[in-house]
DNA sequence: GTTTTTTGTGCAAACGTTTGTATTTTTGTA
DNA sequence: TACAAAAATACAAACGTTTGCACAAAAAAC
């Protein structure tokens, strides 16, 4: 089904030279005299010549693919970091190889497979909720890969991570409704292992803790992320436990709990004060507006990218940690009065 | 950087055979006994193999490799589409090489370009918004690679093209509104150079003319497909033409519209009825909660991949045109009583 | 027991580049 | 004009596979 295709060895026959000066002309090598360039570029040009990237990256042991390996490819969240990344590695010059997980480390391991199978320069990360162990890294790290993790990463594997601020963004929020006069507060968690639940709970406790607030376990949601669990979880605890303020580590389960609530004929914000997580696209459209906490992904995936390309040109990697920063987009499920 | 891997040869020197017995082996051909190909897959395992993609494409000439084109990645219905062609894709042993155009056609040119350097086996496409010519189509032609199209397509290029049912869509919607008791209905449209944005004013005509109301010109703003301009729409064509009803192209004018109607003070849906189309997620969130036509990205995804893999095992491109079932879902923005 | 067929391997070339080294051509200098 | 130095080009090997063909050993047929 493929046509042959115009290689350097047409070029250099019908210039009457060699398919090494041809290479070295396109390659921009000064070895090759200007003219003879040029003719060379006119000729390539004139019968259609594209690269064998296979054939180059095989000789030269170089590559410029990059590999990334995310959940979902339509999630929000990683659409628009991919869509970073691909911003920055695109006008680089290098080409994006995507995989994505579906949650599952069996998945993770295949795509790992895949790209190395590929010989990309580097992958990209972001861990499946069910990655747990980190053996199957080994092979990207002995092969001196270059390896970028993003939001869900883990420190047992070397290289930049690039992070939200998981922990600043829950303190604000939680501070937030303390500020407007939540006492009984609420956490709708994720999955604890997956650093980025673990960070947002820990900077609710801090939260609380420093505004001498006692931390209720039984107020503590976990693998609450869904909208189906945020509803649940208004049943069980919310209204039991006379909750007035809830933080939930995503938006989705705090949009189940206000369309509970709604249904209950719980006042939003004066009965119960609401924030979320991700300031996903509905956050401003419900009623009420959703407050959350803003993270940037299309920073987070320039950032990742940038990491990737300077890792590339480094021997050793460096297991800096990259926080994006967050902000706190106050709306009315949180706030009472018309102000905002 | 990149350490040195192992080859096919270093299995066939550790075995004290051949590297073409050990490529028939993992190849599974027929002409190699059942023991020694055994033998070949545990010290493969053993030695942490992974075979070199470009060296078998670059010798087979085959390439298990397919290219994707997007306007956005990050785009709801793109990032759906995306997340189709890849689970069907990756079981049937596919990667994916995803470029997106931004809507620029000079983009579009340079990542068929890339994708042509890679050697990719097939393109799967959905045309910027600018692109109207379609020479750059010719060197993917030329070269024999299976092309497919989707959503934004033409027929001045061969291959399957996966599209909406824009035009059921538009026509059951215009119904819809009809049925509803609209009788001065406005049409919020796109570009109308595309097949997509030119086949939903076609359904909304085709509505208007059986249920014998003339179409008013005035009544179809053009390019009106993001947020502001439905807002717009509102101010220069909804009001002063004392409008009932509006059938969107996109969600975004309609829920523009729906805001600028509210701030108005003109009661959805009984001053104005109002459908949009794409079933945003934010349709079934917002107040009133906006009727929309359902297309299935997921599945059109599925369905490219599936005319993919079909086109690569033939010689000649098959022209034909592949609907996507859509669904009218009839929410508060366009339905009086309560009974949804 | 010899010949033919089958079965399993080995040999070597090829895919399209890149690149170290050798060779030729050009340029500069005496 | 001759000669060295510099510049440009050519030669050939290599990257890691796949694959047609040759070949040997084993199995089948006579």
């Amino acid at each position: 089904m493929v046509k042959k295709r115009v290689t350097i060895t047409d070029i250099a026959l019908e210039m009457g030279i060699t398919p090494s000066t041809v290479s070295r002309a396109l390659a921009g090598n000064q070895r090759v005299r200007v003219d003879t360039r040029e003719r060379v570029l006119n000729v390539a040009a004139k019968m259609g010549y594209q690269p064998n990237v296979l054939a180059s990256s095989l000789r030269s042991g170089r590559s410029d693919t990059i590999g990334m390996v995310v959940p979902r490819i339509n999630r929000h969240f990683f659409s628009h970091v991919i869509s970073g990344v691909e911003a920055v590695l695109n006008p680089a010059g290098y080409n994006l190889l995507i995989s994505q997980t579906h949650e599952r480390q069996e998945h993770e391991i295949k795509a790992f497979s895949t790209l190395l199978r590929n010989r990309v320069a580097g992958i990209i990360v972001s861990h499946s909720v069910e990655t747990q162990t980190f053996e199957h890294f080994r092979q990207i790290i002995d092969e001196e890969i270059s390896l970028v993790q993003f939001d869900r990463v883990t420190e047992q594997v070397p290289g930049p991570r690039i992070v939200n601020d998981n922990f600043l963004g829950a303190l604000r929020s939680t501070q937030h409704l303390i500020k407007n006069g939540c006492r009984r507060i609420a956490h709708f968690a994720g999955a604890l292992h997956v650093n980025v639940y673990e960070q947002r709970l820990d900077g609710y406790r801090y939260a609380l803790e420093q505004a001498g607030i006692d931390v209720d376990p039984a107020l503590i949601v976990e693998n609450c992320i869904v909208q189906e669990a945020g509803m649940e979880a208004v049943e069980n605890v919310i209204v039991p436990q006379q909750v007035d303020g809830i933080f939930a580590a995503s938006d989705l389960s705090a949009l189940g709990a206000i369309r509970t609530l709604k249904e209950l004929n719980i006042a939003i914000p004066e009965k119960v004060k609401i924030s979320g997580f991700a300031n996903e696209p509905f956050a401003e459209m419900i009623d009420p507006t959703l407050t959350s906490v803003e993270q940037n992904a299309f920073e987070m995936g320039n950032q990742a990218a940038r990491s990737m390309i300077e890792s590339l040109g480094k021997e050793d990697p460096v297991s800096e940690e990259i926080h994006i920063p967050v902000r706190l987009i106050q709306r009315r499920s949180s706030v009472l009065n018309n102000s905002i």
